[in-house]
RNA sequence: CGCGGAGUGGAGCAGUCCGGUAGCUCGUCGGGCUCAUAACCCGAAGGUCGGUGGUUCAAAUCCAUCCUCCGCAA
């Protein structure tokens, strides 16, 4: 079929790999602008560009959509059968939405009706899901509102990152996405409509997620952790510096105060509801991510400290009357 | 020119401001203690202090420049 792609992120690679290898014949890539990124601030392109160049598929970046003429002549002189949007990053506009013949697809990482928006696989393991997956969806106006076609679930392991579970859903989501088009072809889809009152909406992750707090019990500790990972990842702090916590392990059984130091080996932090989190590897600002006990070596953490220390730790001496 | 931190024996760090014989924790190797040990005690090896210039009687430390890594911000 002939299709106009429309994507950015590295999740919306693999979708496009797949409908190039299947035959399909992709003669517009749509992406964002490339974008400063990292340190000085270097204009990168967006991973969907660098993909579709690779497979010599034009690159068409607007600024917006919203009332763009241009870019809605664009789009409509490809004349494709179908429009394909992965985590394209913007809105799409009604009239966008009207031209294809087959309309526009929509490959979304979550179950739906559940985890609408931005950030579906970081808020399931936030959330502390068993399960989530990938869905297809007829888009509509309305965000992630649209007919569903086909799904496909996946488990969620207790030790996986947000960013392993956005790797397997990205090849899942590029096979259900070849599946939906199959079946497109050969008219077989069944669009079933979105229950609203199931829906719920995982919104755009931001950094005040990122402070951990201590008075949750160690589970919710752990989602965030592996929620926020790879990024903005979630910390504490000591010593007033932000202390990374990339990885970690909730276990039963502790009366600390929620913060408290209560082993050094391995690392562990009292958490609420009695439950307490090893924390396995971390990263100091300005420093690498390491294990823990390497950490330790360097920079000394006695038990009782409590975490997080917003300001520098003074002193040594001061013995506090244990007991 | 976005802001900032850091490169010191195998690992993580201190020492750098106020130049002057390189230190801590851990690991490694050898020995000891022990029924035993990841525990404890004794001892040893291992570093051109990221590179290159410069200042100086003398540079990890001061100046210049380059390379690499990381945090923030986007």
């Amino acid at each position: 079929m002939k299709i106009v792609f429309m994507g950015t992120p590295e999740f919306a690679v693999s979708c496009l790999n797949r409908i190039v290898h299947d035959g399909h014949d992709v003669v517009l890539a749509v992406t964002q602008s490339d974008k400063p990124k990292g340190r000085g601030y270097t204009l990168t392109p967006p991973p969907v560009k660098v993909c579709a160049l690779t497979h010599n598929i034009e690159v068409y970046q607007p600024f917006v959509l919203k009332n763009n003429k241009e870019a809605l002549e664009k789009i409509n002189q490809c004349h494709a059968d179908v429009v394909i949007v992965v985590a394209y990053g913007q809105i799409l506009p009604p009239e966008i939405l009207e031209l294809p013949k087959h309309g526009c697809i929509n490959v979304h990482a979550s179950l739906l009706p559940k985890y609408r928006g931005a950030a579906p696989i970081q808020w399931a393991i936030i959330n502390g899901e068993k399960h989530t997956g990938v869905t297809t969806m007829l888009m509509d106006a309305g965000l992630d509102t649209g007919d569903m076609l086909l799904k496909r679930s996946v488990e969620i392991t207790l030790d996986m990152t947000a960013g392993e579970l956005h790797d397997l859903l990205a090849r899942e989501g590029a096979d259900v996405l070849s599946d939906t088009l199959r079946l497109m072809k050969s008219g077989r889809l069944n669009p079933v409509k979105q229950d609203d009152s199931l829906s719920s909406y995982a919104p755009m992750l931001s950094r005040e997620l990122s402070p951990i707090d201590f008075n949750k019990p160690a589970i919710s500790v752990h989602n965030l952790i592996r929620g926020l990972n790879p990024w903005p990842s979630a910390y504490t702090k000591v010593g007033g510096k932000k202390l990374k916590v990339h990885s970690s392990q909730p276990i039963n059984g502790n009366q600390s105060p929620p913060g408290t130091v209560i082993s050094t080996s391995p690392l562990t932090i009292a958490c609420g509801g009695n439950t307490a989190i090893e924390l396995i590897e971390v990263q100091l600002e300005g420093a690498k991510r390491m294990a823990s006990e390497v950490y330790l070596r360097g920079h000394p953490l006695d038990i009782g400290r409590v975490l997080p220390e917003t300001i520098l730790f003074l002193g040594a001496d001061g013995e506090t009357a244990d007991e």
